[in-house]
DNA sequence: CATATATTTCTATTATTCTAGAAATATGAA
DNA sequence: TTCATATTTCTAGAATAATAGAAATATATG
């Protein structure tokens, strides 16, 4: 992943109504969400919406599919876990023990 | 991590600078680096610097330690790694294989 | 074709963020 | 105290992003 990538990825999650889509999907998984389904979830109306998932779709963390007349969006799981990948990356030059702030609380997770 | 947390954390590293500032600390360790260092590193002026590191302070991403007339930056890892955390909750409901987009692709991250 | 539903594009207004020079503050050294 | 270095705060103009109503487009059905 690029740098121009990682932030377009960012951008678009920095944002309380696009983080909460992005969440929404990539907890519903593969088989996705359909755009009024989440607009009755966000609370949000239709054109604000649509301007948000274009964001998000742009940055490549969501993709759409149409179903009839409904268009199943879902999240892209490998430009999430590219993304991961990009702010953890080398993290303290390799030495992955090095970042517990505290010997009691080791890493559980990637680093 | 809640919502607004996670926001701020991403708006921090939405940003071309920001992130690679961001990502210099990450793979400097917690020794961190100086502002000196990294607006030589960065090109970036004394006062633009100063500004986004503000951003990554205010959103927890970084901190600063003075050590004489030098201030030492420290990327947060656990800040990091709860955002991380953050994005990939649940996903798929929690069964992780589903995130793999096909077959032979089997995601090597955590899901 | 006419009508209904689902979603997007257009538009303009409002709000927020970025940039960097200049001045200010903090620390240390002579 | 005077000077040098390191960094931040102040400032204001320039750039970018968010919001949502209205109109347009896509698909399906009678």
């Amino acid at each position: 992943m690029k740098i121009n990538a990682a932030v377009s990825a960012l951008s678009a999650l920095a944002h309380e109504g696009r983080l909460a889509i992005f969440r929404m999907l990539v907890q519903a998984g593969p088989s996705g969400l359909t755009v009024g389904h989440i607009a009755k979830k966000a609370g949000m109306p239709g054109a604000t919406l649509s301007f948000h998932l274009s964001a998000l779709k742009q940055a490549g963390l969501v993709r759409a599919e149409r179903r009839s007349r409904e268009l199943i969006q879902t999240a892209d799981f490998s430009c999430m876990n590219d993304l991961v990948g990009y702010l953890t990356e080398n993290c303290c030059g390799g030495n992955a023990a090095a970042c517990a702030p505290a010997p009691k609380q080791l890493q559980k997770r990637r680093a």
